[in-house]
DNA sequence: TTAGTAAGTGTTAAATCAACATTAATAAAA
DNA sequence: TTTTATTAATGTTGATTTAACACTTACTAA
């Protein structure tokens, strides 16, 4: 009989977070040192165990305040990955969320009470069971998530250069954008709001501060558009 | 401590399947009345839970094939729905996957014998748990995937016409297509060969028929590209 | 005062898109 | 055999969008 729920067998499930942050240096993950068995000591997403009363966006929410004290991050559930032997101590299930950050705002205490670090795409260590192939999927996720949605909020300061903006859309399509085309689709969007106030760090000219403007932000974020960049 | 096996809670794993079908009616699902409990007699997808032994892809290909007797069917993971309370009976998470057949080739005996049956989308009934949802959720990625990638090879007869090429686009993004530039668009793909055979079933003209060439579709299928319909 | 540096800014040719109507082929009916 | 009815097949054009491209400006520090 295919649908008995006493010879069902159940199994454990675990979250794991893929927690992208972005700075000077580009795009970034959080990763986590294991200090418990299986695998301890070695890198891993930061992930936790799906509890009975509890959804799976609460749990992934938990997991990454747990980790990080932050509230109110925007977050995105990816896959579920469920190969036998992924995890070696029990079956377990693992859905994949990912998460956007402002990586000034985590608790810096937190992070390194729980051996986390953040790591840039390109040199993030290996990974512990499936986790590789979970960040690669994120990142295409991001990819596409930039062609149709906003993004920079999530993972800038509030304030920011268009150069920054530049520079993160560059980061996660990992390829060179034309500045004036990019400045002008950008600004078609009409979500930016341009201050009167200049950044003086990176030039002598000095560049205009933006903020995202909050309400146009998130009507885009609702209805998906197509952004060719 | 958040990562301890021993104390995480174990959960049933279902899989539910949204199974596309096309016909010159347009596009349909197919659904079964449940003649187990709970809720026996109402309409659902076709689902079942996850085996110790097996990965969620071939648990849903096993409960694809229960039903309708096919093998080599394509199928892609959806989302993982979590509600505490979606299955009255015990805690169950359910990961939903979408996939796409051709109606004719079923096994109509399995289909019978199981009370299931095709239902337009437009009319299909109300279904138990939060089916309702993983349906809407299914179409939506249905639509984003014929964006991206090639279909129909999944959902048509081998020899088609041009016109149910389009009525099968027109049915999943439920709008009409200009006739003149779907066809350029379409063999601009260069995935289909024109045969020198003609349907006569729909007009005294006739209408060439079409196959997929299925080298040139395999490749578009694994390269995402564009469509703007 | 000068030199150096990144910021800021528009134009154009090429490509793509969207809108649109007439002719062709055939079977069935007269 | 001719006419009629029906759907299939087919291209052009103006509008829009995209991609490529380089010079001037504002400011600080020497």
């Amino acid at each position: 009989m295919i649908n008995s729920y006493s010879s069902a067998d159940k199994v454990l499930l675990a979250v794991d977070c893929i927690i992208f942050g972005f700075d000077h240096q580009g795009l970034k993950i959080l990763l986590i040192k294991r200090d418990f068995e299986p695998e301890r000591g070695k890198w891993s997403l930061i992930g936790g165990f799906l509890k009975r009363d509890e959804i799976l966006d609460d749990a992934a929410i938990r997991i990454l305040n747990t980790y990080t004290g932050l509230h109110d991050i925007y977050m995105e559930q990816l896959h579920a990955y469920s190969e036998i032997d992924r995890d070696p101590v029990d079956r377990t299930i693992s859905v994949s969320y990912y998460a956007l950050i402002n990586i000034e705002n985590h608790n810096e205490e937190l992070i390194k009470n729980y051996h986390a670090e953040w790591f840039s795409i390109a040199d993030a260590p290996n990974l512990i069971f499936d986790h590789n192939e979970m960040v690669q999927h994120a990142i295409r996720r991001l990819r596409y998530r930039t062609s149709i949605k906003p993004i920079g909020f999530e993972l800038l300061p509030e304030k920011f250069t268009m150069r920054q903006l530049l520079e993160l859309y560059e980061a996660i399509l990992s390829k060179e954008l034309d500045k004036r085309n990019f400045i002008s689709k950008i600004n078609s969007l009409e979500i930016l709001n341009k201050l009167d106030e200049k950044d003086m760090q990176s030039s002598r000219k000095g560049s205009y501060l933006y903020t995202f403007n909050k309400e146009k932000y998130e009507e885009k974020l609702l209805n998906d558009f197509v952004l060719n960049l």
